[in-house]
DNA sequence: GGCATTTCCTTAACATGTTAATTATTGCGA
DNA sequence: TCGCAATAATTAACATGTTAAGGAAATGCC
């Protein structure tokens, strides 16, 4: 017997659209007044937390094609919140890094985007929440470099 | 005391990300010989199911940007997908319809992609991807349209 | 009827997503 | 050392995401 596709009601990659588009609105809201986009936000906020990392590591763990990374590395750098230096060692490598600028912006809005993430967690419960990070996480091919919570 | 942001690494909006990006590989990957792209892919499958409509509806149903509805919608017309049509009774209103040759692409590839679903939902378990299902319309601010699932 | 408002859709402008081709550098082996 | 494959990043080309502005048709009110 031959399966048949869900609803689109029903659908898993609609619905992940759905719930992104319910989350990033009140974070593109915050960020209307940086002139900030959510992927150049994401690619600093990686920066702020791991530091000076490769181009091919930044666009990994900020989640971008690489293609796209270059273009917002690009538009970071021109408007002074991070530094593109290249590597002394292997000089194919680009290394990036976060400005003390670009960290001031990070500073500015931590406060109230961890708010609006404690909102959602509120709204599904706690431990809703980090189920559906788990469930998440099981769809992501790439999950195995970041196993950071033990059992 | 001021709350901080998780880690990059336990990001709901990078989890989002990443799951929507493991989801779609294998569909885009089977549009691939078709030359459809996932949100034409979506569009027709909207229209299959609920058949004609105006624009504004289906963009909500595929959950598009009105103009990127636009643009598909032209494209899909000049593959002969699907038809565009002036509403008589509201000028305004562009009434869109698949053809046979749109609803040949949706029969040939159902199965299949009714297979990857499938794939998914053996690899959560059933619980778990309607538990998941349940959490991301949670999330969803706008999903007060669609509520087929009664208690 | 005439006019402002609203609704539905399109267009524009710019950023990103996606795939493929190109360039620069490194590493390796004849 | 030369040539060739592999790697890191960019560029190109086209589709979509996102916000804002524009145009056509309906609606409400006078």
């Amino acid at each position: 017997m031959t399966k048949s596709l869900p609803s689109t009601e029903r659908s898993l990659p609609i619905a992940l659209i759905r719930a992104r588009e319910g989350v990033m609105a009140p974070i593109r809201s915050m960020l209307a007044d940086t002139g900030l986009t959510e992927q150049q936000w994401r690619v600093l906020r990686v920066l702020s937390e791991f530091g000076q990392m490769d181009a091919n590591t930044l666009a990994i763990r900020a989640s971008l094609l690489f293609p796209s990374l270059t273009r917002i590395a690009t538009t970071l750098r021109k408007k002074g919140l991070v530094t593109q230096e290249q590597d002394a060692e292997d000089r194919r490598k680009l290394l990036i890094e976060i400005t003390s600028d670009g960290q001031a912006i990070i500073d500015a809005h931590n406060a109230e985007a961890a708010l609006i993430v404690e909102g959602f967690k509120a709204k599904l419960g706690d431990d809703n929440y980090e189920l559906l990070l788990d469930l998440l996480c099981q769809l992501d091919p790439s999950h195995a470099l970041s196993r950071a919570k033990p059992d």
